[in-house]
DNA sequence: ATTATTACGTACCGACTGGTATTTTATTGT
DNA sequence: ACAATAAAATACCAGTCGGTACGTAATAAT
């Protein structure tokens, strides 16, 4: 998962990641099935120990500008963040990806979508939101832009260019 | 070009290429030098032959409202766009590149910036457009979003969904 | 016509990929 | 203590990568 965090998970081979873990490859073989149950368990792992921060920034239910403060600080800031996000790598490169972990992605990407979506419907009952743009496309768009800021943090582009560009996309949906 | 426009070109190999243009390797290698030089050829005649059109539209020094449209409809609509950008994706991939290539990748993003720069800044003294955004950030931003647009297309994304993400991206510099 | 030169492609190079057959090591049963 | 079994690593597989040495065919000079 580290190797996959740090480099692109294209550029790292089975080979490396054995003896990063000073593993032989049959073991990891008995293990994970092959690269892509290894891929798989490296997206679930990531799943439970990082993107559950960003689900639990829509589950606190804060007012839309509080939550979309926090979530440019998330992709922008975060010094966890700094070399972008194995989930938005991966699904860059979807179509290299083994059907076990192509599916995986998948299911983050949509639960993304719709966790999102929910707020926002929560937030629009609530007079919070705007009532001009649906709440799906927004959700998209989100789950869009935070991608692209992770996709420049690990292009190695300037922090505060990273912001700018954020600050400006989420704007987008806070304009009444 | 043909295969690096309808694929990846990280996933196009130098094999591939001379087999496909019915080429030996060997005169490939005498005629470009090497992968790199293969690129960076490629990347000159896409230039010349695509992105141009991008450039043209700002050339026109139309309003910002018919400018922001065109783009819009060149990078969501246009059939030829359908399976993405050369210029995008290979700057996607930056770090595989050869030195030239990746030069030239640079040289063409940071042209690219330029001319939406000085677009904007004539649409400001015209009064085309609000001053509480930098011109620069504006074109960065502006130029990112349409890579993501492209990036969207060539992922296979639905047209009105990519439609849809990009035309509220930009909403976000036109609003007043 | 014959030689010197240039253009060209076959066949190969070492490095690396994901994946496994085979052998060695450790554990268990008696 | 020794045989049977389970576990683990070494060493290998075929395939692909970018790149090139070298033999061959076409051209130019004499």
């Amino acid at each position: 998962m580290q190797a996959y965090w740090d480099d692109d998970p294209a550029d790292v081979s089975i080979n490396a990641i054995c003896s990063m873990a000073e593993v032989s490859k049959p073991a990891l073989y008995r293990v994970f099935g092959g690269e892509d149950g290894l891929n798989r368990a490296v997206l679930d792992r990531y799943a439970e120990q990082v993107l559950v921060d960003i689900f639990d920034i829509l589950a606190r239910g804060a007012p839309l500008e509080e939550t979309l403060e926090a979530l440019v600080h998330f992709a922008s800031e975060d010094p966890k963040m700094a070399t972008g996000c194995v989930f938005y790598k991966m699904r860059a490169g979807k179509h290299r990806l083994g059907p076990m972990t192509r599916g995986r992605v998948e299911e983050i990407y949509t639960g993304a979508v719709e966790a999102f979506t929910t707020y926002l419907e929560a937030r629009r009952t609530v007079g919070d939101w705007r009532d001009d743009v649906a709440p799906r496309t927004a959700a998209r768009y989100v789950v869009e832009q935070i991608g692209l800021a992770l996709t420049q943090r690990a292009a190695g582009e300037a922090p505060n260019q990273v912001r700018d560009t954020l600050k400006l996309a989420v704007s987008a949906i806070q304009a009444t």
